[in-house]
DNA sequence: GAGTTTGAAACT
DNA sequence: CAGTTTCAAACTC
């Protein structure tokens, strides 16, 4: 902070206090934003990669070329909007050179005002072509990242002008074009700048990067965007910026601590304040920001897949694991740690955070569809925390996937994707996903082996905008791959996707949720008992098949590889992975609680035989299904609110649930073990998905969500005397959750935020974004 | 690739 | 809330 650089920069930072402007901008951006950030949430991951990918490449490097120049000359003057976005690459430039810019708070009006600008304009980025919605995204993100960014420059205390963070968000990208500055860049890259940038906007900070010469940022930003925009959607971001919750702030205080922190004090600047549950969402993806510039291009796939892929969460929560065990790659590749991801000292955290991007459940609930074809490419992509190479992110990814006990399963679906993810964004980010084009679908196909894998619909008549469009339902946007007729599900009508959507989940605050609950167990059981994680997975509603008997995948329950449960109401159900009479059983033994659990035992075991011999061989998804567990943690972030207020769905369901939630405590689930308590009727479902969240993280494992028809054999966790072993676990799990999340402010306060969230934006692409 | 089947979603 | 219609995926040929 002290160094020359620093007063260096200051002086430079003629860039006029854009805070202003920006912060106007900026914060209209955040209460229209949502549209926007919504769309960039939406926006299909693919855009995203396209974008970057572009901007990485040919973009990069005009930039850097000439926007570098022009970044010079910004600094003192705010440069254009449109520029701006260009300008911030190339103000990178700048920070490359000085990269170090202190701007204290009140420097934060320092902030360019062309950068703030243009990044507080998302809008404008939106309109544009696909590219469009790139750079939007970069803006959304930017603005999220700021959140984190400001914790993290706040934590540093080093005050960044808003202009250097532009700078240095764009100055991933300029790396990316300077083939050469990448290394160092890497190193300095920080997300902070973007976050500078956005807290810029939000007026807060003033971050301030050190050496960070190129900064990732805009990776990161593409993340934050999504983030944003669930928080723009959520509201919560007004409130956590006004609170901010103790974890966050501590979260981000150790993030700071972490990255160079050192370096810079350990200020806190106003912004800390606001960052609040932008900030954890920042945090989250902070782990990515931080991460070196080669995991720039990866991070920017992960956009595309958070918001594409359904496994999302558990995308994140191998992320999580990714950035824990493998941060140690993405420091070295960064060199300095900056990211306070890498640098975390708890991995936990950080995953968290990630995890709470996840949020996207829905993604869950298509990724289960898609049986880990989906999962593959996103995941992927949003897992590897961004590698140089995208090989390498896979290679990352799949060492995370090793890593990752639960989720394990899924991180090899995720690696199937990368190319999916990269074409599918690449094409996906034109609006062509309207136009119908099954080539493109094959395309993805061929790509990524699974056709499936990448989310593509082929909608005539829905416009892409109610529950049967897949690609809505699973809260991305239509991309390229699509088929679909008069789509409307693309960022460019944001505004639309987001109210279709509040509507429908006004109607059915379920109805983006993850259709299938995996129990944490889930991973676990599959990648130990391929048998036992169908079972631990139950679809939430149940399905209603009559002619298909639950053997085909028009019975969701069996093309999210789950067994039926008592919440079906199938006909003569023969559902490979667990049988409606079977589920039932062991959900009345959970209502028994302890006293069926010999019989349990004896119902599921036979369940879990019929689901060995079926699932190993016919159902690999069922690997996969473990992965949403991690999703639901993500998406209880999110959820969780909704969930609260959602009804269930279904009645019946939720009747069941509710039995059995009486048992149950309703929630909190602080223990882990506490969940069993936990598990609060009300909530049932969402506990579900917490418990699925928690259960990457915590333990879920251990005490099988899944309980409930898994075997309780298996787990002595089905044992569990609440009627469903598995949901009780879940309930744990969650408590787990925000242990994971933060430690210091505890699960408490992430789950504020989260529930802030989730309230505030129904969209809450969260699972979009997490959609990946 | 076209047509049929299926069951969820949406509507009444 | 129940019944019907609409819709698009899944499936079949």
């Amino acid at each position: 902070m002290d160094s020359p650089l620093f007063s260096f920069i200051d002086s430079l930072s003629p860039i006029e206090p854009l805070k202003s402007t920006y912060s106007a901008s900026s914060i209209q951006a955040y209460q229209s934003l949502n549209i926007t950030s919504i769309s960039s949430i939406f926006t299909s991951p693919h855009d995203n990669a396209q974008k970057e990918l572009k901007l990485s490449k040919s973009s990069f490097a005009e930039f850097s070329e000439s926007e570098v120049c022009a970044d010079e000359s910004d600094k003192n003057k705010p440069s254009k909007s449109s520029n701006a976005v260009r300008l911030f690459a190339c103000t990178s430039t700048l920070t490359q050179a000085n990269q170090k810019m202190t701007s204290s708070a009140s420097k934060g009006t320092v902030v360019p005002a062309e950068g703030l600008n243009d990044l507080p304009q998302p809008g404008q980025f939106d309109t544009g072509s696909p590219d469009h919605n790139t750079r939007p995204c970069h803006g959304v993100r930017s603005d999220l990242k700021q959140g984190k960014v400001r914790k993290l420059q706040a934590f540093q205390t080093a005050k960044t002008n808003t202009s250097e963070k532009r700078k240095c968000l764009f100055s991933t990208e300029v790396q990316l074009l300077d083939g050469s500055q990448p290394g160092k860049l890497n190193d300095e890259i920080l997300g902070c700048e973007w976050d500078d940038l956005i807290s810029a906007t939000s007026g807060e900070l003033i971050a301030y990067d050190e050496d960070h010469k190129g900064v990732q940022l805009a990776v990161s930003n593409a993340e934050s965007c999504g983030f944003l925009l669930s928080k723009l959607t959520g509201d919560g971001d007004i409130s956590d910026r006004t609170h901010p919750t103790s974890s966050t702030q501590t979260y981000y205080r150790e993030l700071l601590m972490e990255e160079d922190q050192t370096e810079n004090a350990q200020l806190v600047l106003d912004g800390e304040k606001n960052i609040s549950s932008e900030e954890i969402q920042d945090n989250l993806y902070e782990a990515n920001e931080c991460i070196p510039t080669d995991y720039k291009v990866e991070t920017q796939q992960q956009r595309g897949m958070r918001r594409r892929c359904l496994f999302f969460e558990a995308a994140g929560y191998s992320n999580r694991i990714m950035q824990k065990e493998s941060v140690m790659d993405l420091s070295v590749s960064t060199g300095k740690g900056k990211s306070p991801v890498q640098n975390h000292p708890n991995p936990g955290k950080t995953p968290s955070p990630r995890v709470l991007r996840g949020i996207g459940l829905h993604l869950n609930a298509l990724a289960l569809t898609p049986k880990g074809k989906m999962i593959c490419q996103d995941p992927m992509t949003s897992l590897v925390p961004s590698s140089a190479t995208q090989q390498d992110a896979h290679g990352k990814l799949l060492s995370a996937g090793e890593n990752f006990v639960n989720p394990g399963g899924d991180l090899l679906e995720l690696q199937m994707d990368d190319d999916c993810s990269a074409e599918i964004f690449l094409e996906n980010d034109h609006d062509s996903s309207q136009s119908n084009s099954p080539q493109k679908k094959r395309r993805k196909a061929d790509n990524g082996d699974d056709g499936e894998a990448c989310k593509r619909c082929s909608c005539k008549k829905s416009k892409c905008l109610k529950l049967y469009c897949e690609c809505f339902a699973a809260g991305v946007y239509c991309s390229e791959p699509c088929s679909c007729q008069g789509c409307l599900n693309k960022p460019i009508h944001e505004e639309i996707v987001l109210s279709t959507r509040k509507q429908i989940e006004f109607r059915n605050p379920l109805a983006f949720a993850p259709k299938v609950i995996r129990t944490s167990d889930a991973g676990q059981d599959t990648g130990e008992d391929p048998n036992n994680t169908p079972a631990s997975a139950r679809h939430k509603r149940g399905c209603n098949c009559k002619k298909s008997s639950c053997l085909k995948k028009y019975c969701e329950c069996y093309q999210g590889g789950v067994g039926c449960s008592s919440n079906c109401r199938c006909e003569g159900c023969k559902n490979t992975f667990g049988k409606r009479d079977a589920a039932v059983s062991t959900e009345a033994e959970e209502m028994k609680q302890g006293v069926g659990e010999a019989e349990n035992c004896g119902k599921e075991k036979e369940n879990d035989l019929q689901k060995a011999n079926v699932q190993p061989e016919d159902h690999p998804f069922l690997e996969l299904v473990p992965i949403t567990p991690p999703f639901d943690v993500s998406s209880s972030l999110l959820k969780p609110p909704n969930f609260s207020s959602a009804k269930p769905p279904r009645p019946t369901k939720a009747r069941t649930n509710s039995s059995r939630s009486s048992s149950k405590a309703p929630g909190a689930v602080h223990s882990q073990k506490s969940s069993k308590i936990a598990d609060s009727g009300s909530n049932e479902e969402m506990p579900d998905i917490l418990r699925n969240d928690a259960s990457p993280g915590n333990c879920v494992k251990t005490s099988s969500p899944n309980g409930k028809r898994v075997s309780p054999p298996h787990n002595a966790l089905s044992v569990s005397p609440n009627r469903k072993g598995g949901r009780k676990l879940i309930l744990k799990s969650i408590p787990s959750f925000p242990s994971l999340i933060g430690d210091t402010s505890s699960g408490s306060s992430m789950n504020n935020s989260q529930s802030t969230f989730s309230t505030a934006s129904p969209l809450a692409l969260g699972p979009s974004e997490a959609g990946c």
